[in-house]
DNA sequence: CGAGGAATTGAGTAGGTTCAAGGCCGGTGG
DNA sequence: CCACCGGCCTTGAACCTACTCAATTCCTCG
């Protein structure tokens, strides 16, 4: 559908509103971090392992994932990138890149300068704390991914993903309702759970013929939710796409409305 | 030995000092916040699964790890928290914790305010900084983490996990050879790597015969630490127990000399 | 001294891998 | 436009790593 391509709010204002309630004026900043948007095509490496870490990036729309290399080849996929995600936030406090990241779709990403974050974190602290928070939800799904694969089997972690991916997606806006675009291939999956492509393979074809997903063309639909849920062990909670606590929320509000007046002070005092 | 009960310099200043040389002034400061030890006693859980998120704490000294417990009953341990690890830096984000942390044997820690937090982010950088980094620390050991789950066999895993604990204990001052206090149950390995206990006994067995390791009475000696390491595929540089870069040493280096001079300033004003 | 968990070992099983081969699909070049 | 090619998808069969079940011994703690 149309709206598919030019969503009413982009992913980031989406994903970061969850958090707590943005303002127009928070909207309106986190808007301009998409405008410088570089455009990659599918299957490059938007950085490599041992590389300098590079500035942070939003990823406007597309897919991509951080990755492993081992010395015997083996790859472990380690998370996925979706629309609305921020990462290498905070990157540049190490020496060298630990992972690489690649697309995997042809996608949009937009560098924001270590100046404008920091900038960021002290003028708006809502969405400083928001960024912040974005980069602990992504050590939450980090968690989850443990989780799987160490105590669960190879359909609850399976259907652990595509449940993962779903939420995520629904949550920033780009899915409504239980399908979405998945550009995966069969060893890309392999890859993530420590499974191999043959096996993935299998526990699909259970997966189809239990009716609890198409999945074809790129294309997944949970055809029942509740069962695949069942089947991975599936919480959402464990996500944390909510929001924070009101008290949280009240502390920020409180921080922003007094460096608002700070910032229009200092605006008063240039005329 | 007796240095180890009473160490020259506390676990925390010895780890944060490896991210970035730290003032005399900033050591004292970190020294003071472990002024407020609770002494806890083996087995208690410091928080629980569901619970609000408490306040930050410095590990003193000790042994804890967060853990998961899944429906039917399987356990999944996440991390261990060694001495001078902060955890719990920004669980106050989330309106409930998804995990549970509990001691392994005595152990001591210091909660942190979040008051204290915020200041001390705000009037000492460079401690900001070395705080924030050891967070991003802790998530390159999740990564590790998830490639040994992923695309490690299982002497692999067992071989990555005791090199990891006998580095990172090392890094802070605990040991010196390759020789630490290991507290683990077979049950605990087996619930950390996604492996059962039999399994466990049988990888330790086979190490112990092959001359790699010696494990007795809960203490580790790594006999042969390059065979050793050859086993589990570990390279030290990943778990970025090492600094930042010269540029980034240098920018908290400036903001902390800024801070300094406004904090002298406010002090004169005072008087 | 008794009890309960941890460590150890053996025997049988199973979930997932490996190897292999054929079909499908999308992209590329003639 | 079509033929070709490479990677992905699919399926079968044999195999192996790690699990399960079970019994014994050892430690540690009360």
């Amino acid at each position: 559908v149309a709206s598919a391509s030019r969503p009413a709010v982009s992913a980031l204002v989406a994903k970061l509103s969850h958090f707590a309630p943005l303002a127009d004026d928070d909207a309106r900043v986190l808007e301009g971090l998409c405008n410088q948007a570089q455009r990659l095509e599918a299957d490059v490496d938007v950085v490599a392992e041992g590389e300098v870490p590079p500035s942070p990036f939003v990823l406007i729309d597309g897919m991509a994932y951080r990755y492993r290399l081992l010395p015997d080849g083996k790859r472990q996929i380690l998370t996925f990138l979706l629309p609305g995600d921020v990462f290498e936030l905070h990157a540049f406090l190490f020496t060298a890149m630990d992972y690489s990241v690649g697309t995997l779709v042809p996608t949009r990403i937009a560098p924001i300068s270590r100046d404008i974050v920091t900038t960021l974190f002290v003028e708006h602290p809502r969405i400083g704390a928001a960024l912040w928070w974005s980069a602990v939800q992504q050590e939450a799904i980090q968690r989850e991914r443990i989780v799987a694969l160490g105590r669960r089997t190879a359909a609850g972690r399976v259907a652990y993903l595509l449940s993962e991916l779903v939420s995520r997606m629904r949550a920033v806006g780009v899915s409504h309702d239980h399908a979405i675009g998945l550009p995966l291939t069969q060893p890309e999956l392999a890859d993530t759970l420590g499974l191999t492509a043959v096996h993935i393979n299998r526990v699909l074809k259970k997966f189809r013929s239990d009716g609890l997903i198409t999945l074809e063309r790129r294309r997944l639909v949970l055809q029942d939710v509740t069962r695949l849920h069942e089947v991975a062990g599936f919480d959402e909670g464990y996500l944390h796409l909510g929001g924070a606590s009101a008290e949280v929320v009240l502390y920020y509000d409180r921080l922003e409305s007094e460096r608002a007046e700070g910032r229009a002070a200092r605006d008063r005092g240039l005329h």
